[in-house]
DNA sequence: ATCAATGCAAATAATTTGCAAAAAG
DNA sequence: CTTTTTGCAAATTATTTGCATTGAT
C-alpha cells in the first residue's frame, strides 16, 4: 500500500479540532507527529514513549486523551488483537477497510484489502435490512513458511 | 440457525477435562448449564449471576477461571465489541465461522454465515503464504428500519 | 491419599478523571 | 479575558492471583 501523505492527514486533524472549537497544542503536534511516523500498529504506552522524544512535556493523560479524538478524526482505528490493551492501526486513514491475517507462527501482521469480500459484505448486510458503515475482518492464520524456516518473510500486497 | 445440541456439547467438555487430567465439579455444572443455556453473547458478569441462580457457591474467580477452559475446548468464543469487558459468544461451537452485524442504531447484534466470504478468504490467505486457522468479522452498520419506526426487527437468518 | 479446584481478599494494570495551573484563541 | 488543555496523582474497573481449605478421583 502506498505511503500515507503525511501533510494531508496532519490538515485533517488541524479542521477536524478547529471544527469542534477545540485547539491545537505543543503536546498534539508532538502526538500526531508520532502517529504518522509509523505504519505500524502501536499501543498507548508506545504512542506516549514516541511523543516524548518529539516533546518531553507530553503526559500520558493527554496521549489517552488525544487518542480518541484521533479515532474520531478517522486517522486512527482501534483494534483488538485479544491482549489486555488497544493497538492503534494508523492505516485505516488511507485503506478504510483493509484486513488483518495475524500469523499465529510468528506473530506476524499482514493486511490486504478484497474489493470482492467488501462487495459480497455489501450484498449480505443490505439483504438482511443494513447499511455497511464500516467492517473489521481478522484472520488468523499459519505460516508454511515458518514451519520450515523459522520465520515468516512475506511481505504483504 | 439450528438450536445446539446441549447434551453433546456438555460431554465435549467433560472430555476435554478428562483428557487435561482436570476435574468436573459442582461449579463447574452450573457454570456449563447456564453457558448453554442461552444463545446470546454474554458477558463474565452476566454468566456468574446465571451460575449462581443454579449454585449459590459459585464464585467470581470460579468464573474468570473456567472461561478460558471453555474457549480452549472451543464452546465459547472471546469477542471484542469495544467495550471495556469481553463478551463472550457461544454460538462458535456448532457455526465455527460465523460473523456479526453489529447495528449502531439499535445496538442488536445479527449473525450470518457465508461460504463465499470463506472461499474468498482461504484463497486469499493461501495466495499471501497463510492458512486460515480461524477467521473473525464484525460489519457495523445502519437500519434504515430503524430511522422509520425507532427500533429494528428484522430477524437473523 | 493425592492433587486439582474453590472462595476470599488482595493485587494488577490499562485507562479515566478531578483539579488547580498554564496556554490557546 | 474566556475557555480549553495540561500534568499530576488518585480513582476506577475488569481481570488475575496467593493462599489456606475443600473436594474429586
Amino acid at each position: 500500500m502506498p505511503r500515507p501523505d503525511r501533510q494531508r492527514l496532519r490538515q485533517r486533524f488541524i479542521e477536524f479540532l478547529t471544527k469542534k472549537d477545540l485547539r491545537m497544542t505543543a503536546q498534539r503536534h508532538a502526538i500526531i507527529d508520532s502517529v504518522f511516523n509509523t505504519e505500524e500498529h502501536f499501543t498507548a504506552d508506545q504512542l506516549l514513549e514516541w511523543s516524548r522524544r518529539v516533546d518531553k512535556s507530553v503526559s500520558r493523560a493527554t496521549v489517552y486523551r488525544t487518542l480518541p479524538l484521533l479515532t474520531e478524526c478517522g486517522l486512527l482505528r482501534e483494534m483488538d488483537f485479544g491482549k489486555d490493551h488497544k493497538f492503534y492501526d494508523p492505516n485505516y486513514a488511507e485503506h478504510p477497510n483493509h484486513n488483518h491475517i495475524i500469523c499465529q507462527d510468528c506473530e506476524r501482521i499482514v493486511e490486504f484489502e478484497s474489493e470482492k469480500i467488501e462487495e459480497l459484505e455489501d450484498e449480505i448486510t443490505n439483504r438482511l435490512g443494513f447499511k455497511v458503515k464500516s467492517q473489521r475482518l481478522q484472520i488468523t492464520a499459519s505460516c508454511e513458511e515458518f514451519k520450515r524456516k523459522g520465520a515468516c518473510t512475506k511481505k504483504q500486497g
